[in-house]
DNA sequence: GCGTGACTCTAACACTGTTAGAGGGGGACG
DNA sequence: CGTCCCCCTCTAACAGTGTTAGAGTCACGC
């Protein structure tokens, strides 16, 4: 019974799911289909393009709307879509890791060119949308990626010397006691809102 | 003659810059001092707190200014610092991976803690200036990381089929070919300027 | 019947982080 | 002067990693 390279990337993504980035090899992922390590260099050619099909999968999992809807200002649906990224990178453990040292696929690619698209019929320049497009990106995904270490970080207890140093600092200890119950989804919508905010000014 | 652990920290740095975060191994260290890899173990309790290590090092080496200039706006305060940082994030290799997953230190609760009061001063509400430092500072790590993920591909040829796909999308090709000269700082400076902005306006 | 290709296997290599335990070597103390 | 102890380094080894070489199996087309 043959193994498909659609099964090897669901094996990997359950892998990464449960362990991390740093649990997914190449042997596990090969025990979990019942087949020996050296059979996945037959369907892959690499551990790093392993990797880029992961990254792959998990994106496509999450697709953010073509266009706006009919009606919608530019601004709200560039938000949405940055949402969606979000969401796409945040789903699986280490996600933001995975797909930030992937290489673009031709689908990026498309996604890419329809949300500049958007953007220039709104008035952007090409060079312009581009540069709002990198920008929300990045925070995007540094916005995942502080997502997934602080999901790492609460896994082993916090450095009682930080603690300690924590209670002296007055602003942060004001500003940590007024926000126990900030989410991370929470920071990242003030984020992304004040990051639209920036765009619509630039762009009058 | 004993090594000292500052020693294994430099050594580290600049195997790091040497061959990235991959080619970083405790062995590698070992040998560049004239030492045998177990003796390591000494002076540090792991591999993830050498990384520590490190991090503290290279975000030490390009410190922010600890407060406005007499009569600087606030926000350029803020965007210089920004700029530090990232400067920080991109003068080694992979520093940006090093330090995302890093635990914070004392010092770092510090240099937080200065930019709060600063913002807080300038009429945020602790809250807000907390929200403020996250989204800037979750830009910054985006966009260096993005900067060390694209120095790696650029190493390898680029897939044709992409390079093809390209060429037909209209704005996608419009936009490359009217910034071939845009360098990472310069979308960098953009996204910063952006990102300044909405907070600005976001303070009115 | 027979080959040919798709698919899988075992064996092995060079490497990784990490632990166990055995010294060497110099300063402190009797 | 001897001796003890502690800082620091060593070798040997383990389990696990990505990856290659090469042999083998099985089904399908001619």
């Amino acid at each position: 019974m043959a193994i498909s390279r659609d099964a090897i990337v669901t094996a990997a993504v359950r892998l990464l799911d449960e362990g991390g980035l740093a649990a997914l090899s190449l042997r596990k992922v090969a025990a979990e289909l019942g087949v020996s390590a050296p059979t996945l260099y037959w369907h892959v050619t690499d551990k790093r393009a392993l990797l880029d099909l992961v990254a792959e999968r998990m994106v496509a999992e999450h697709a953010p709307p073509e266009a706006p809807a009919p009606g919608q200002p530019w601004w709200e649906w560039l938000a949405e879509s940055a949402r969606v990224r979000y969401r796409a990178f945040t789903a699986h453990r280490d996600a933001a890791l995975v797909v930030a040292g992937n290489r673009p696929t031709t689908a990026s690619l498309d996604q890419i060119e329809r949300t500049l698209a958007v953007l220039v019929d709104a008035g952007f320049t090409p060079s312009e949308a581009m540069d709002a497009v990198f920008g929300l990106g990045h925070y995007v995904l540094g916005a995942a990626l502080e997502y997934h270490a602080e999901a790492a970080r609460s896994a082993t207890p916090p450095d009682p010397d930080v603690l300690a140093r924590l209670a002296e600092l007055p602003t942060l200890h004001a500003a940590a006691t007024s926000r126990t119950d900030a989410t991370g989804e929470a920071t990242f919508e003030t984020g992304l809102a004040t990051m639209i905010r920036g765009l619509r000014a630039t762009r009058s």
